[in-house]
DNA sequence: GTGACTACTTTCCAAGACAAAGCTCGACCG
DNA sequence: CGGTCGAGCTTTGTCTTGGAAAGTAGTCAC
């Protein structure tokens, strides 16, 4: 009832995905998605400041949930790492920046003081 | 040096800050942008979808961190907590925003599958 | 062959998110 | 006026996760 349960869930971002919502891995598969021929383990560690370690796990991490594939190689005589962007994971990708241009747009909004909003307390509210 | 690493850091996104970049911290955040005045932490929390735990302790987390200022009062007979954003908050937030439009910009430009990105394997990669 | 290096992987630990139970105080019931 | 209901938070416990450090393995230089 009421107007004020109207807007409920407005804020909850239900939508925003998980596992690519984390600085690390954001950052990985947008350089994945920059790049269909793949990036090498090496590259994309520079590309985003990642140990190896830390790049290994998230990399594990984006392989168990389908959207990275790992391919093995080698360069020269060296074993070379290719990583991808899967067609499922890229969909996926697509699919969270949408929500997060919605999110923006949310804090653009909200940013402008908007004469409209309220300076003032919420109705019946008074300091302790 | 050579130009491969000209990007190093490219994807890095140092600048996302840690404590908004949190799905349910960032819905809490942005509403408390939108509203000047404040929102009472049982309207935050529909808003928000969560749980009185849950929000209990992202406030803490944002009020330890200085960007929200938990106000105690009352309402008729029954206490109730008034949510606002600092002043410092507002900058922080704004901040974040700016960088995750850079963050934004950057998936758009990376999800267009751009002709001159190329299809094909890194130099010298040869599958296993 | 041994010491340094590249290219990862694995292990460990502290930080963090979420849920469930707890606490406090007014209101309503008989 | 005791009892218990429920609103409005807080605290505690658990389980996940991110990141650093340590480990493994193959390569090259000498």
């Amino acid at each position: 009832m009421s107007d004020t349960d109207r807007d409920d869930g407005r804020y909850a971002y239900d939508g925003l995905d998980r596992i690519l919502h984390e600085k690390a891995r954001l950052g990985i598969v947008t350089s994945l998605a920059a790049k269909a021929g793949g990036i090498l383990f090496s590259d994309l560690k520079a590309l985003c400041n990642l140990t190896d370690g830390n790049l290994s796990r998230h990399l594990t991490v984006l392989q168990d949930a389908g959207i990275v594939e790992i391919q093995k190689g080698v360069k020269g005589k060296r074993p070379q790492t290719l990583c991808r962007l899967s067609g499922r994971g890229r969909k996926r990708y697509l699919e969270y920046i949408r929500v997060l241009e919605g999110v923006l747009a949310d804090a653009v909004a909200a940013a402008k003081p908007a004469r409209r909003s309220r300076r003032n307390l919420p109705d019946g509210f008074s300091p302790a």
